[in-house]
DNA sequence: TTGTAAGCGTTATCAG
DNA sequence: CTGATAACGCTTACAA
């Protein structure tokens, strides 16, 4: 039924070879042959069979991409950007939702190893030491996107975590607040969540402020989890004049917790968020937040994965492109 | 390098085909052959090439979704959906992102077309003639969300929008509003669309509230966008007493601005949204909106699209299913 | 129950 | 420049 290279062939009277070669522009044809089988193809409005082509090509012009929750603003913005400069060069993607389980994205990495992908741009909130091991061994490139891996060259997009927690802490310090609570997406075993926690303590340090480690709470990413947090400390009459996540989202949360329980923002407490996805200038008041090229970051990932892929880039530390960020004052903030 | 069934074979000293037997479990095979095999597929760590088996199958588990806009709030959470339950049945999914163009929308569905999805979910704000024309044609299946194409029978999954346009006026009405803007996200000459105006008319007749056509609004999908109409409308002093977006992220913007500008909602301008998105909980205040069952949308499309894809179901009238909608009141709203 | 061989739709090698 | 023909890795009649 479906139309192949050998009905193109026989009613151009050529040999199949030849239609390959028109197609593909690879050897070649003599115009008027050319012409004929062109016409041919229009006539029979024939297209060469992708999947055939992939199995004797060993290319299947496929990305894998996988993200731990799709519905969130961030990783919408990223997805956006790595679909758009993947079709750009030809390259499709397949998705995969991971809800940030260790388990889902182990079955992923295999799942589009054997789907045959060329590259994966792979976003997780915890690289644990499987996921390394996949990555060391895989076929494939493999770029993160917010994380490093320092075992071994990976290739890794991000912004400089250290310097921007240390640039916002340092900011709402200025602003008067002495007791700043640190509320992170990640564990505190991984190494770019440590960064943050690092640049938080430098900044409190140059500032002669005490580092208090129960002002640090980790694996918030959800934002029910950032309410009830927030709802915790209320409770425990236990609210510190600062907060900072880092994610818009917990940091919204926040903010309608503290709303909802009569604290004025930010006479009272100070909100921070990370990302400055819609929401952050959406929301009112508005949130102040660190930056983040989020566009940039899922297309420069992306740039660099198919490079990799086309083999035009060497595994160096060029990999690792740490991108700018920029702090944006808005009313959540004095 | 990588490892076939031939591999298998010779090492298990079987022929390929009983390989292939054992690993699809499609005739029966001796025990000890079996175990034999098997033994060897784990010690190769041999894993089946889809693509070959794709080219002879002519299967490849793959399902097209063509969205509108990954990163918005709605599509992010039908995507959510649609991965979920592709994947319980072993489906992937290629991503396409339209960015609401046509060209593009055209594009994409040939593209996917090429890559042999066995169907496609597809988010569009206005099908065409071209679409309906592939749609028609289509060798796959194919499942619309929020839009139905009335010419022939399509599968579709949505709410009936004309009674939840039609609740929501009668309810702003009923609040006492009199001139009640609608900010329409698709164009007026789709059926979809065309239903939101019905049940607008509808709610005005039934209430004896003159129909006013320079109060609707037509295809406004972007925050930016709405933002600038409320602008407008602001300047020209002609703001209305409510404003019924059929987004929520119109609405949220369309508050913004006249928050800016000083008003008090709902005290001045009553708002509405469409959708429940996160956002409307989040904001303050509060936004009045239809709750669609966002996720139940992309998964019962999905499932349709499987089974359709399986055979198991005929073309027939219950390809069009309609979800429950729910009018969530908040602050926004008297 | 098992093996042989044809075929899925291409590209690529090698003669001519 | 063009055409056979052998791959690519797998499934599936057809035979044995």
């Amino acid at each position: 039924m479906t139309i192949t290279i050998k009905d193109v062939a026989k009613k151009a009277n050529v040999s199949i070879s030849t239609v390959s070669r028109v197609i593909n522009k690879s050897k070649p044809v003599s115009d008027d042959i050319r012409e004929r089988v062109e016409e041919v193809i229009k006539e029979l409005n024939y297209e060469p069979n992708q999947i055939a082509r992939s199995l004797v090509m060993k290319k299947t012009n496929l990305i894998g991409v996988i993200v731990p929750d799709i519905s969130s603003f961030f990783v919408g913005e990223i997805l956006n950007a790595i679909e758009q400069i993947a079709k750009v060069y030809n390259y499709d993607i397949i998705l995969c939702n991971s809800y940030a389980e260790r388990e889902q994205e182990l079955k992923y990495l295999n799942l589009l190893m054997n789907k045959h992908v060329e590259g994966l741009v792979f976003i997780s909130y915890k690289i644990q030491k499987e996921h390394k091991e996949f990555i060391k061994n895989a076929k494939f490139p493999v770029v993160l996107i917010n994380r490093f891996i320092k075992e071994f060259e990976s290739m890794s997009v991000s912004i400089d975590n250290e310097k921007a927690t240390y640039d916002m802490t340092k900011y709402l310090i200025g602003k008067g607040s002495k007791s700043i609570a640190l509320i992170r997406s990640g564990d505190s075993d991984d190494m770019f969540i440590n960064d943050q926690l690092l640049g938080y303590q430098k900044a409190l340090k140059e500032e002669s402020v005490e580092y208090n480690r129960s002002l640090v709470y980790d694996g918030i990413f959800k934002i029910e989890k950032a309410y009830k947090l927030v709802e915790k400390m209320i409770e425990d009459d236990n609210v510190p004049d600062a907060i900072f996540a880092t994610n818009d989202d917990a940091a919204i949360a926040a903010m309608n917790c503290l709303l909802d329980n009569g604290y004025k923002i930010p006479e009272d407490v100070q909100v921070a968020g990370f990302h400055d996805t819609q929401i952050a200038k959406l929301f009112r008041p508005g949130l102040t937040t660190i930056k983040q090229p989020i566009f940039d970051l899922g297309s420069v990932a992306t740039r660099m994965l198919i490079k990799k892929i086309n083999e035009d880039v060497e595994l160096n530390e060029s990999n690792v492109k740490i991108m700018p960020h920029e702090l944006i004052k808005r009313e959540s903030s004095k």
